[in-house]
DNA sequence: GTAATAGTGTCTGTGAGACACTATAAA
DNA sequence: TTTATAGTGTCTCACAGACACTATTAC
């Protein structure tokens, strides 16, 4: 690099995770700062962007630090560039751009031991926006639950939130959680069971979890897109 | 700031724009490089964000700046942010993360003369895509086009690229240009003029531009979604 | 038994897509 | 006249939404 930096003005980048998670509602990872600025406060998993490090790479490397997530387990996490959040007084030390991320993971693993996620914990979606979370990361949270809500229309990501398998209710649970509304039963399953590559039957039942008729598990199908869509104005 | 900010990786920080319009087809405004790297290969408009500037400011200006327009020209563009490019090596000089714009703009203003905007030139998409464009302008220009593709179905932006007044015609050609497909022009009126906020009569009526019957002139109307969407998967 | 969940059947309204048709201009 | 564009009518099929209904478990 036969070049002066110093001829532009100096930046710093981080990345900012938005990582939900559906359990009995909506739940976001956070992490309690401990030092200045916003010490004490509850802000998103994150951190600065390595000089030799693809921002891509970082926000991986971050989500993994902040939930002890192996590297084995990461595939099953869908993790996508939200967008960026570049005002000028977003950080009151320096000129920070944020790149923020949006990762969707199944049913709430602990937060594991370790140096960041000792303060990692999961908290309702429904009381993180109702507290003054650090520096704009209100406004992140807010387009990172906007994205989600869109993707459920038209991807097959819902079964990302459900995990390896999964009954029709656990994934009409998760549409209901993620959009905050009702959904009719009977029109959901016929939708999910009518798409294809959605889901795929296991040939199980799981018995005796809630006091009703035993429901078919499945799992996640090969397809990503719907088409047509789940629309989201539905609320029967 | 009581803050040393040479602790942190000093990175650049840069804004790229994917203006795009639609005259006989769709075009997107690129600048020829006269400095290296890439000297004399086609770019896209945008430049280095201020310390003191916001990402999306330094957007605004850039698109000014090179188009020509007059900030009182501005508001009738469109203009979102896009993605952020942040691989390592995307700029031989140093370390450069890319924020990219998506411009709407109507029909191909020519590019006033001044600094930037000398070699600023309405170029083609489908030639821009089979030229060799600097840095990774190339994947940039590619998520602007997936993303015009996909707004065009659900919100009314496509006025915003027909112009101040447009016959159905009009916005039939831009959709066509946009998404590279054909539509049934009867569905696409029915549809238009079926949802509420879409267009609005003028009473106007466009005689002998095409040697057919006089076309009905429409605005854009004041409603921004498009609910149920225009489906891209349709080609009737 | 009751309560709760799992799953099926069926009717209706909306709207997309296909396509035939008429109307009005330029050359 | 021909040709091109503007605009209307109408049929069919897919599907979302509503909702009644049966089946199987826990308590």
């Amino acid at each position: 690099m036969t070049y002066d930096p110093s001829k532009y003005p100096p930046f710093a980048v981080t990345v900012d995770i938005v990582l939900l998670a559906v359990t009995d509602d909506l739940r976001v990872l956070l992490i309690e700062r401990g030092v200045e600025p916003f010490a004490g406060a509850l802000a998103l998993p994150g951190g600065f962007v390595g000089i030799d490090e693809s921002v891509d790479a970082a926000a991986h490397r971050e989500l993994q630090e902040e939930t002890g997530l192996t590297p084995s387990m990461m595939p099953a996490v869908h993790l996508e560039q939200l967008a960026s959040f570049g005002a000028v007084d977003r950080d009151p030390r320096m000129r920070v751009v944020s790149v923020s991320y949006l990762g969707l993971s199944r049913s709430a693993p602990l937060p594991a031991a370790g140096s960041d996620a000792m303060s990692a914990r999961w908290v309702l979606v429904s009381e993180a926006l109702e507290s003054d979370l650090a520096f704009d990361h209100r406004a992140i949270l807010m387009t990172g639950l906007e994205r989600a809500r869109a993707k459920l229309e038209y991807t097959t990501l819902a079964t990302t939130l459900a995990g390896d398998t999964f009954t029709l209710s656990d994934l009409h649970r998760i549409y209901e959680a993620i959009w905050g509304t009702k959904l009719d039963l009977a029109n959901f399953r016929r939708k999910v069971l009518g798409t294809d590559g959605f889901v795929a039957p296991t040939g199980e039942k799981r018995v005796g979890a809630s006091g009703g008729a035993p429901a078919a598990i499945y799992r996640p199908g090969d397809g990503t897109t719907l088409n047509p869509p789940l629309a989201r104005t539905s609320d029967g």
